[in-house]
DNA sequence: CAGCGGATGTGCT
DNA sequence: GCACATCCGCTGG
């Protein structure tokens, strides 16, 4: 398989809705030593927006947990959510502005059985490896120890370009945000349509019903 | 298949 | 104390 190219900095300093619809299709790559290399098609994103965002953790100022969020894009926010799952999200536009992108789910590449063993072989069905943002972190590997990682150099972690492709975006409101008030109806969750391996889907997949 | 409860760290009230 | 950008196993149809 050929190499592409990785994701510059540029790509992840803009819009935060751009970065999420442009990450769709794109590989996510993880390497460690043990396992070897990962690779997974993006297939469902989410936007979290700065400091009006009531979802986006940023909202309500910086804390511990949230700084990367706040720093330079093109970083890993990796954050524990429930006590038990991390949920990996990439820091999008510029410093001192909050937000990132929330990978949600994937499409295996490379690895597949290295990711279903990660997951503890209780998976039935290969598009339930990366089907969600806690499977995703736990088939690859990515806790906390990856938290503000820089994601545009080939490390650990880091997102590959991909041949240009033709698919449908479904945009719909995000999962679990019923508390954010006037931003839990927003279309920032957005995915490929009727990709097998998105976490949720909407009514019949069809992308105007929620819009 | 749908619905529900348990697991449990972090940050807010 | 309680809510939370979740998942899994168990229950009942």
């Amino acid at each position: 398989m050929r190499s592409r190219d990785i994701l510059p900095r540029s790509f992840y300093d803009r819009p935060t809705l751009t970065v999420a619809e442009d990450l769709l299709g794109k590989t996510l790559v993880r390497k460690i030593p043990e396992y070897g290399r990962l690779a997974a098609r993006i297939v469902e994103t989410e936007a979290y927006i700065g400091y009006d965002d009531k979802a986006c953790h940023a909202s309500k100022g910086m804390t511990d947990r949230n700084a990367v969020m706040f720093g330079e894009p093109g970083h890993a926010y990796v954050y524990l959510i429930y006590g038990i799952y991390n949920c990996l999200n990439l820091v999008t536009e510029r410093s001192g502005f909050p937000s990132a992108v929330l990978i949600r789910a994937a499409e295996p590449i490379e690895g597949d059985k290295a990711m279903a063993s990660l997951r503890g072989n209780t998976v039935r069905k290969p598009h339930d490896i990366l089907s969600g943002p806690g499977k995703l972190c736990m088939a690859m590997a990515i806790t906390r120890a990856q938290n503000g990682i820089d994601i545009c150099k080939k490390g650990e972690l880091y997102v590959e370009d991909a041949p240009a492709e033709k698919f449908e975006i479904v945009k719909c409101p995000r999962i679990g945000v019923d508390y954010a008030r006037e931003y839990k109806d927003k279309p920032w969750r957005l995915y490929i349509k009727g990709n097998p391996c998105v976490s949720k889907k909407v009514p019949d997949d069809r992308p105007r019903s929620c819009v």
